[in-house]
DNA sequence: GGAAAAATAGAACGATCGTTCGTGTTTGTC
DNA sequence: GACAAACACGAACGATCGTTCTATTTTTCC
């Protein structure tokens, strides 16, 4: 890897870890050149604009996030225990690093502004809805879910369980939260689950 | 009303206004002089600093939601119709002004940053949340869930749906939105409903 | 209507923002 | 080890940030 590479990894970690604590607009060219003992004009030249580096900043964040969470819970069994794994590396993912997924407070803050931020972050959260619609369909496949649901309707499910853990963990640090947690996507599953009485 | 009120609710219906679609730390004592034809020391001298600006914003926020989202919602009869008629409420807050509810962008923002501005937004979500339990309560009063629920619980289902509601419509500007909302919503009371068969 | 009080404006502050430019320093290649 | 390319730095840019003064206008009250 040359040095380019290198150096530019290592602020997009950086970058990473201060955008997930204070959100992706308040890492300024500035903050991060002094987090990453860099003159500002020097790191600047790497991203050639703060848009840039906020795009990079999210694609690297994306990368993780497949290699963390996505890609591990593939390698489970499929149904349930997929999705049991998916919902442990994620939750996983937005306690590792204060402040909690950077996806989620992105998403908050760029609904509004139009431009590639925006744009990137858009693409991700389809992927990552894809990837929730992949998984309740292999779900179905495996026979922990009935055949006539909707997958669609269950990432939209899942993720709003999500979401609502996210704020629950992060703003009000409820002892209670991960059980709520457990018990809602129990809910969940169960409205999605075989019946012994289906008709 | 003396005139120091009357231009200090201006500012702070604009500044709600813009705090909606921007967020609320993008709303500068100077944006916020020019979008309503003030100085900016003008404007400064009604809050003495940005904080207490931005204390304000939510407080004024949190005014208007009670008046349009949470006291209609009481006036309606208790139980289903009540949750019902909070959930549209809600909805038509969230979708009136662009960028969505403040509250929720205002959690991902500040969740990581202590100071007068994350205490008042964690009261105002504990009120919520109480609110919400509340009505559960009620609906549990008026016969429409079992009695053996848990009520706190429900709060954490229903504003989870409202925060997958919240993204989805903002960011994926779906079309799909409000259907899979209604669907999340139905399965959503079902599971807390008298079952005919209850044990 | 005149005096006290409140409200607003204007200029300036140090700091930081994103960005550009010119100049060095380090790196990889022959 | 020389040469070109890549990389990094320091200084400076105009702009805007939050904030503090002083001065002037406007409102309030008797």
């Amino acid at each position: 890897m040359s040095k380019g590479e290198d150096t530019k990894r290592t602020i997009l970690g950086k970058g990473l870890s201060m955008a997930s604590t204070l959100g992706l607009d308040l890492v300024s060219i500035g903050s991060l050149a002094k987090a990453t003992n860099m003159s500002k004009s020097g790191l600047f030249a790497h991203f050639q604009s703060k848009e840039n580096l906020q795009v990079e900043i999210l694609r690297h964040a994306g990368d993780v996030f497949a290699e963390r969470i996505v890609v591990p819970a593939l390698k489970t069994q499929a149904g349930i225990p997929r999705i049991m794994a998916l919902v442990a590396n994620w939750i996983q993912w937005t306690s590792r690093l204060k402040g909690g997924c950077i996806f989620v407070s992105a998403s908050s803050d760029f609904t509004d502004r139009p431009g590639k931020v925006r744009d990137f972050l858009l693409n991700q959260q389809k992927e990552w809805l894809e990837c929730l619609r992949r998984i309740a369909k292999s779900a179905v496949t495996a026979g922990d879910f009935r055949e006539d649901i909707d997958c669609d309707q269950f990432a939209f499910d899942l993720y709003s369980l999500l979401l609502g853990f996210h704020l629950y963990h992060n703003l009000l640090e409820s002892e209670e939260t991960k059980r709520r947690q457990e018990k809602a996507l129990e809910q969940l599953l169960n409205t999605y689950r075989p019946t012994s009485s289906n008709s």
